[in-house]
DNA sequence: TCTGGGGTCCTAGGACCC
DNA sequence: TCTGGGGTCCTAGGACCC
């Protein structure tokens, strides 16, 4: 059987943790430049606010009801993050654990564990105990059912954390209490074609022939349904393989016109995707460069390019990085607009082992840029903000270019933001 | 005034090959 | 006037996920 665990309201759940006077209130963690509500608690949601709302537009509502409104504290979800996973895989240290996202996790349980109900429980339990995360775990026989069961199992109280769809008459009434557009796999763009088709459940899809879903869908919805029906074949993914493309990129609080602070930005953009990529143990032959205005001013001016930069030879030196990328912006940019947003990417990334270096790099001078770049890194672990040495063309870095009003503290990972416990009462 | 960020996979169509 | 058939590879765009 496959148990999905899935992190309740996650990135609220981490702030309750080291802030309790959050629990039972209405909390939102935003988005980046404080943009859009990203995680919202229970109470939250019950005052009609969803995931993606922008703030400034329920902001109102938000001082009406006291919602308690914070900026994204990645570092601390991360932290949090690995907490939950290595506690999971102390519980089952002989299976394999697939971490699926930040907040979420298949395990494989063996039939051995027997009664999967008393199982999956004691899971959300130690979870809780051992990080104080509370958790939903759905258990079937495939990750399609799985992720069906840990939506009941968090919706409907009486499952105390732990759905389990272990047989026919369980699966067919799950899929009919199911809409199809809550099925893993059907998005917002799919899911009001297969309604117009007559096909509003997950058990309308299943019931389907083979013809109507090679009719309706692709080889994505084929999988869909087949694991609906109880057939496994969404397979582990191969957490070995390294990523294929490295981003970063932001908005603006406000919008930018001059090239030097979009240098800047980019720059900055550099040294994270560099960052990232080290960490990966990959280098990176290929950039690309994008920037776009604000596509909500709509009688404003509207500008997006990108332009993609060859590296010379594979690197994952933020310097090289940061050169190129300067001259992608160069042919992207155009003076007269005022940009919202811009980003960098990296692409065509392979293992450090494999890189096929030019007939003619200087291969000293490569590896001495590595090994500078491994003392930065482990320099700047240490700081907060990952940057106590920038390069220059990084300038101040981003936090003068993005919004962050309700700031963030690093209660797990920084020795200042440790909470107090009062002793004198 | 204010609207996030970071990924993966699939497919159609073009370029190119013999 | 007539204008093949069968491949591969790459890429942009779309759909999905968190």
């Amino acid at each position: 059987m496959i148990g999905l665990v899935d992190c309740n309201n996650f990135f609220v759940s981490c702030e309750r943790v080291f802030r309790p006077e959050l629990r039972d209130r209405p909390v939102v963690v935003l988005s980046n430049n404080d943009g859009c509500a990203v995680a919202l608690s229970n109470e939250a949601k019950a005052l009609g606010l969803k995931r993606g709302d922008p703030y400034f537009k329920f902001k109102a509502v938000a001082d009406m009801h006291g919602i308690a409104i914070l900026s994204g504290n990645h570092k601390l979800y991360g932290d949090m993050s690995r907490r939950v996973m290595n506690t999971l895989r102390w519980l089952l240290p002989d299976a394999e654990l697939e971490v699926y996202s930040i907040d979420e996790a298949f395990m494989h349980i063996p039939d051995k564990i027997g009664d999967n109900a008393g199982y999956g429980r004691y899971v959300v339990a130690t979870v809780l105990r051992n990080t104080g995360i509370p958790v939903s775990i759905g258990i079937s026989s495939t990750k399609t059912l799985a992720k069906i069961a840990a939506r009941f199992a968090k919706k409907v109280n009486g499952y105390r954390g732990c759905c389990v769809i272990d047989d026919e008459e369980k699966r067919i009434r799950a899929l009919q209490l199911t809409e199809v557009g809550d099925v893993w796999g059907i998005g917002r763009r799919f899911a009001p074609k297969l309604r117009t088709y007559g096909i509003p459940t997950a058990y309308a899809l299943s019931v389907l022939s083979r013809q109507q879903i090679h009719t309706l869908m692709n080889i994505d919805g084929e999988r869909t349904w087949r694991e609906l029906n109880g057939e496994p074949c969404i397979s582990s993914e191969n957490t070995s393989v390294h990523k294929h493309t490295i981003t970063s990129s932001r908005s603006f609080a406000s919008d930018i016109s001059d090239f030097e602070a979009l240098r800047m930005a980019v720059c900055n953009f550099a040294a994270i995707t560099g960052r990232k990529l080290r960490k990966e143990h990959c280098f990176a032959s290929e950039l690309e460069v994008w920037v776009c205005t604000n596509r909500f001013h709509e009688n404003d001016p509207q500008y997006y390019n990108s332009a993609s930069v060859r590296l010379g030879d594979a690197t994952d030196d933020t310097s090289a990085i940061a050169t190129a990328a300067t001259e992608a912006l160069r042919t992207v940019f155009r003076t007269g607009f005022a940009y919202k947003k811009a980003g960098l990417t990296l692409t065509k990334i392979c293992n450090s082992d494999g890189v096929q270096l030019s007939l003619f790099a200087d291969v000293a001078e490569i590896g001495k840029r590595h090994r500078l770049m491994r003392i930065v890194d482990s320099i700047n672990a240490s700081s907060a903000s990952h940057d106590k040495i920038r390069i220059a063309s990084a300038g101040e870095g981003l936090g003068t270019l993005t919004r962050h009003e309700h700031g963030p503290k690093l209660y797990s990972t920084r020795l200042a933001d440790i909470i107090h416990v009062r002793t004198d009462r």
